[in-house]
DNA sequence: CACTTGATACTGCATTGTGCAGTATCCGTG
DNA sequence: CACGGATACTGCACAATGCAGTATCAAGTG
């Protein structure tokens, strides 16, 4: 009995279908690319692939470095078909967890001074995420990239990324502002909530 | 022994600050508010508050509907005190799960009408959840909202939200544009995607 | 040349969280 | 008074996390 594939299972096909990785090199690209919009952690990666093979979608070849062993996976024909089909199915709407926003959604049970840090949290994440962003980008600009084929949709997905780590920037810079004349999370005094929520 | 309290946990901690609840209101009210940035299954709903009790930051009353039993939460002075702290310590960055994204990613393994369609979704789906914030801040803007006092931080809440949806739709848009002259996923022609990750 | 450090390459285990099915009761409407 | 929808849960299989633990290998340092 196989059991039914996961979203999981189709992101490592698509990684399987550009190139043929360990599973270390499998882990550490999901955190470069695919973990913006898909993360999973590191033990995850070294299971799922089991499962590619066990269907059939995949191979694994152990290979040696010395005395220390290694798999590498590559994506079959049926696997290249499982890919194929998965992409024309309907995606689930995405999920977000933002932990600050909980702390922001929840300040009226703490003081004006944390709600304003974790604010300022918010910031510094996104602005440290957003460098990260930058330098991939600038290596992508500088050097031959490896997968040119790919650059293009590759574009789209990273637009998107720079865009949310944007948002959340200027989110909570005007966040600040709007905080900065409020007595405490429950006393914005006359601070006119619903043209926060115009536009 | 208690188990260390989860981010959920202080997420229902929250909730309970604001009124009592019973389970079934908890499990409602988080899909319509908390679960835009913080998406919990109902199941976890019915189990999470036990632990809240367990460790003396809330208190069950079981009650009846006629042959009906329900139990009522409510947060105790140590539960406030939890969530008091709980809101000074620094959040986990946010985490995104956008499959459809992952979709976008991997393109390149189907058509370019299986892009444009997965494009498309995310277009419809944010603007039908824009619709339903949209909704929402209607009810408050009409009806005499129940908890005045947490409007303004309800409205930061709401603001990013808001923006979060739109920036889905306007990057769906930009990115149908974009493809409209593609061959193939990976026939992008002479498209310029370096300046589309400028700015 | 021995030694350290960091990268490579995994596994085990306890726990959190999901999704679905199943089991009731209650209430309003026709 | 039958019926559908809201209320109020529990059980179970499975997905996923996080942390600790166990090695080996490659490069640089003294």
């Amino acid at each position: 009995m196989e059991k039914p594939l996961t979203t999981t299972s189709h992101a490592l096909l698509g990684l399987l279908n550009v190139k043929p990785w360990t599973t270390y090199e499998l882990a550490k690209q999901v955190q470069r690319s695919l973990g913006w919009f898909w993360p999973r952690a590191e033990r995850k990666l070294y299971e799922e692939p089991k499962r590619l093979v066990a269907a059939g979608l995949a191979t694994a070849t152990e290979q040696h470095t010395g005395n220390r062993p290694r798999t590498v996976y590559a994506i079959t024909g049926k696997g290249r078909k499982a890919l194929r089909s998965w992409l024309g199915e309907q995606p689930e709407p995405p999920a977000l967890e933002f932990e600050a926003m909980i702390k922001v959604f929840f300040a009226d049970g703490g003081t004006i001074e944390q709600l304003r840090d974790t604010i300022d949290g918010v910031e510094a994440t996104a602005t440290q995420r957003m460098a990260e962003l930058r330098t991939m980008i600038r290596a992508a600009n500088d050097g031959p990239y490896e997968f040119a084929k790919r650059l293009p949709i590759n574009a789209l997905a990273l637009r998107f990324q720079l865009d949310h780590e944007a948002l959340q920037i200027r989110w909570a810079q005007w966040a600040l502002e709007q905080i900065s004349g409020w007595h405490s999370p429950t006393d914005a005094d006359d601070w006119d909530w619903k043209a926060a929520l115009a536009g």
